[in-house]
DNA sequence: ACGCTAAAAATGAATGTTCATTCTTTTTGC
DNA sequence: GCAAAAAGAATGAACATTCATTTTTAGCGT
């Protein structure tokens, strides 16, 4: 038991120091050796849980994501109002995004660059079905307008990844009012 | 005069390479004999027109930076009623990104990762002044929400980024009624 | 028009470094 | 004392950059 809880300690290690290399130098700038210290482990060691460089990332990525979508639904059940279900989402994920930040800027990273391979991305997507879901319920309902889900996403949720990025770079605080802003925002070019 | 001209078309097929190698592959795992290859031209050419893969990887940064901000303020005065100078400007965004996919993708991979020094990051922010200029304006007349300039944005025009990235994934295929929506959708976001 | 020349531009082949991955040895937990 | 886990050193490939030459160019005198 305690050799499992040791590989265990040494696997997050791994993953946090790669979310912390890759979002501050990017993946190809980030050598397997500067994980391996950064996570105080031999660079052989990655090997015993991890194919390889790719396989790596490609596993952060999907757990990362993993963790982010069970985020996001705690709490969200398909008997509630559209609009309600949508608020509670939409805040969820702020909340994420501000709480974790690295692993939220890790995301974006990897969705904006050819870093991840093409299956992982889809694996990652598949959790975002509950979000699809109450669109098209609230379509149905007339609530909201007939839009292609990737309309309704890119205007509702994704300006907040680039807030982050913003935020990130110091170039603009993001506070709580910001939030209930962006919040409105996001209703109003969604509903109809 | 002959001389010059070769050399701006051997610069311009560098450049033209450096952004299609890197949407496809990222900035470090597209190596200069590459970028060389594809310019058919000799790695070591690449040093005479640039100090060194950083200083190409910023200078083209700022160029097509610079050429989608041209583009997008071209026929625009501040003269025009704020709500008419936005649907302008944001045409012209959507007009870009659809004609000039490959520079669209390139910037939008820069500003998603640590590929460009800050220096150059600030160089190619420079530009976006008209557009912050109008929102003062259009505050100030009450026709736009009291909001940050980076909400605005996020919200009115970063959405069209993640939109295309997904079209190059062929997630989504973009047409011209998504493109009207997108806009009402962005007009309804920052609309008083 | 022509050939010559010196400078500029361009090249392909080295150079030295960095890095992912593997190999051999040591340590750990039981 | 043994199997799994971890380590550090070794290996070999990939790459950015430089170097030594060759090729091209633009001007010049004839």
């Amino acid at each position: 038991m305690a050799k499992l809880q040791k590989s265990i300690e040494k696997r997050n290690a791994l993953v946090k120091a790669t979310i912390n290399l890759v979002n501050n130098n990017g993946f190809h700038a980030t050598p397997m050796s500067k994980i391996a210290k950064m996570a105080n482990v031999s660079p052989a060691t990655i090997y015993l849980y991890f194919d390889n460089k790719q396989d790596l990332i490609n596993k952060v990525y999907i757990e990362v994501k993993a963790a982010y979508t069970a985020y996001v639904f705690k709490n969200f059940t398909s008997d509630i109002p559209v609009s309600k279900g949508f608020e509670i989402i939409w805040k969820r994920i702020a909340d994420f995004k501000l709480k974790e930040v690295e692993e939220a800027l890790f995301l974006a990273q990897c969705d904006n660059t050819p870093m991840i391979d093409e299956s992982s991305r889809q694996e990652g997507l598949k959790h975002l079905q509950p979000l699809l879901d109450l669109w098209e319920r609230g379509k149905k309902e007339g609530i909201i307008k007939p839009l292609s889900p990737y309309l309704l996403y890119a205007y509702s949720i994704n300006p907040l990844s680039f807030l982050m990025v913003m935020q990130q770079r110091g170039v603009f605080q993001l506070n709580q009012d910001h939030l209930e802003d962006a919040y409105q925002a996001a209703w109003n070019s969604i509903k109809k």
